[in-house]
DNA sequence: CGGTATCCCCCGCGATACTG
DNA sequence: CAGTATCGCGGGGGATACCG
């Protein structure tokens, strides 16, 4: 994006921070991820080509530094001082967001999308000791997009698209809009567990500790305005 | 812009908020502007197509409603609840500019975008009473954009490209970029009349109050990292 | 003054194929 | 896996002219 021909400071960060894509990027550096593909999973419609230009422009603009990784194969990438302060800026556009932002319709809802939300935010502590195995199964979602393993030890938690090869602990199975719209904060988890549109199966013991692992959006406690 | 493809609030925000030109738009709202060519003289490089398009879609975001003027000459445009919160969004990305962002260059200093940013940040109370008349010449601007005269009374300040027909008060020459890092916080201004860099023509008592009339950028208060 | 209508160019971006 | 290179199109947006 050209320049806006003003030194208002807003006009300067905007030409950085309102290219297409770069706000979900840095929120996704901001989350934790370093590597190009663990970005991707986080905005999974962006070209390879696009996320490449943007990361060097994030890297222009003194934002994040690129390190090369050890076997040669791409780099890592680490925001700087300036690259983390940005959370102020993606925390205040998500709140706003939250609570002012249209209403959600069936092309937002990318299963794989939210899978990869919830893993970072799931509460490894409150878990059992040793490795718990949750499946996640969307019942209207097409086949490629229908199951998800979450594979959770006490300092990890990672993403299967492909059955781990560990036997699941628990099942959980829903539609993609009662989900999200839980990870949201706009239904109450233990509504949707009662009603039985969403359903576990699994050792009762697994069962009843479930909601306490699932710590949803951080943008979950405001509330939409109409 | 089109959607992303995801539920995140950021990315519902970003829709609306990411696009070209709408942040400084939403800025000029929030600072006082209802009329069309007055966010225009905020924003001068839009074109009068593209600042309308914005305000209808900022009006189907939800986040202004249009009222038609009494004379039926166009629309008033007023910033609802959710327009004005975005003032937090516009604070944080503000706060990132000035501190993080780029230098500026020679192509950002539009002088009459500065004084139409200045004019909004005069301590009327500090004045005299009646009308007091600024005048300030930019020694280093093209003929067209050298001259601008602040005609300030207690409750108005309005900028005049011409003569306002009234004597001027005070006298300010100056060269833009001298001008625009006192208004940014960058360089006292103290410093800048000291070492003449700042000259005042007036009489001694207006020369002496002159520096408690500028309230300078609300910005000006964060200081930039390197 | 506050728009609308039209034209047209450029480049942002997606898609695809190829490399190490 | 993490890119680079290339191509091609679509539409975003600038410029200009026109209206009430």
């Amino acid at each position: 994006m050209s320049a806006f021909g003003q030194f208002c400071p807003i006009a300067l960060a905007s030409e950085v921070l309102t290219q297409k894509w770069m706000l979900l990027i840095v929120r996704e550096l901001n989350a934790g991820s370093r590597r190009f593909n663990d970005i991707r999973r986080g905005v999974p419609r962006i070209s390879g080509t696009l996320l490449k230009q943007r990361l060097d422009q994030l890297e222009l603009a003194g934002a994040l530094i690129k390190k090369p990784l050890d076997n040669g194969a791409g780099d890592e990438y680490l925001l700087t001082d300036a690259g983390r302060e940005l959370k102020i800026v993606l925390g205040a556009i998500g709140e706003w967001g939250q609570i002012w932002a249209r209403d959600i319709t069936p092309e937002d809802l990318d299963p794989g999308w939210l899978v990869w939300a919830m893993h970072r935010r799931i509460d490894t502590s409150q878990m059992p000791a040793g490795r718990t195995v949750l499946e996640i199964e969307f019942s209207d979602a097409p086949k490629t997009q229908r199951f998800f393993w979450l594979v959770c030890e006490e300092d990890s938690v990672d993403v299967c698209v492909k059955p781990p090869g560990f036997e699941s602990d628990l099942i959980v199975k829903t539609e993609i809009k009662t989900l999200a719209e839980v990870w949201r904060g706009i239904r109450p988890l233990k509504t949707e567990l009662t009603s039985g549109r969403i359903k576990l199966s699994g050792n009762e013991n697994i069962k009843k500790q479930f909601p306490n692992w699932l710590l949803f959006s951080i943008f979950a406690k405001f509330k939409k305005q109409t």
